[in-house]
DNA sequence: CGCCGAGTTGAACTGAATCAAGAAACGTGG
DNA sequence: CCACGTTTCTTGATTCAGTTCAACTCGGCG
């Protein structure tokens, strides 16, 4: 039961529900642990859980002409998934990979649709998620739009200096939208500071 | 009345709502007209509405060291918002400028809320609504991460050549996030076929 | 007419990619 | 716990896509 304290507290702190409503749904809640380097979901597959990080971190990231290319990272707190083939059913184009031993708790797709129904709070949530969804990703695709390469790395050494230092400048430089050599030639720029 | 046609439909095929609730929404609406190059909302402005575009468009854009990005565009049968704004109420970033004689109709903030508030189909409509936004944005991100300037027109042009009829060359370019005068040489190689 | 912004074209330049090769870090098995 | 192979990171040299600067064309409109 203590492994779902974390995840109330987030849900509760997108909008609180009552605790009737939330015990109803924590009983469908699947508790999963998984070691470095295992996926919660490859290309091709229909996304059915939306996860919550009690442990670990994860990065999804989609390939083109061969080329990994990374959208976001997740850490301990957060939730992950494939969200695109959530919402739309279709075959998603992301994989999801475990940067490290991760315990989640994964909110299976039929649970949420059925709290959507059932609760006016479901769809609160979901709508909440989604807000948070968009605006992450509108910062991110205005940040490609309108900065160069050193200005990504500097924008993202002051908004999340954490990911600099646990990230591997490989998967970095792919959520940059860089090569690693330039990312590494950046860095040095910023290392004599 | 039957200026509300056109949203009722768009409301209604995300879903379908009690005649009663819509009348009850509808009598809040504004219906609001526009003249090209005015303006929806300007940078540091809270957005107090979400419009729904009776006929004409619109041009989402932001500005970085005096030079503008385009985020997006919206049509006839679109929903328009400084989204970002709209969620946080913070000052907007974006601007939103009319391209040409617009009918639009707004949705106030505090209705929405209220509508959030007071029915089920409010969140589940909030929630639709945030989901489709977050999709365009996570699409123009992957295209920006992994397409060449090239590809990139080419992609839009086969999913929305209608674009790039009826959008000038400066507008599409800051949208593609490209200058001018590359979007020209790249047009010109298409032009022979 | 003549102006003005939008689009095109050319030439030079540059930020980042690519190619290549060495150094450092990592993990696995003996 | 070390030795080895493998992957990651760094550094250098070269190339290239896209920018920048500048000049010219075109179409609309006062």
């Amino acid at each position: 039961m203590s492994d779902f304290q974390k995840i109330k507290q987030a849900l509760f702190q997108l909008t609180p529900i009552p605790e009737r409503e939330w015990n109803e749904f924590a009983d469908n809640l699947i508790f999963k642990n998984f070691s470095k380097g295992d996926y919660l979901i490859r290309e091709g597959q229909v996304e059915k859980f939306i996860y919550f990080l009690n442990k670990g971190s994860t990065r999804n990231y989609f390939i083109k002409d061969g080329k990994e290319f990374t959208v976001d990272f997740h850490f301990e707190g957060d939730f992950v998934t494939a969200y695109y083939s959530f919402i739309t059913r279709e075959p998603s184009s992301v994989f999801i990979e475990l940067l490290e031993e991760t315990e989640a708790i994964a909110i299976p797709y039929k649970l949420l649709h059925e709290f959507y129904n059932k609760y006016q709070h479901g769809d609160r949530i979901g709508r909440l998620m989604a807000e948070a969804q968009y605006i992450k990703r509108l910062r991110k695709e205005m940040d490609l739009l309108s900065l160069t390469a050193e200005e990504r790395y500097a924008a993202l050494m002051t908004k999340n200096p954490a990911l600099i230092s646990t990230i591997s400048i490989k998967h970095l430089s792919s959520y940059l939208g860089i090569q690693p050599e330039s990312l590494s030639r950046i860095r040095k720029l910023y290392r004599k500071n």
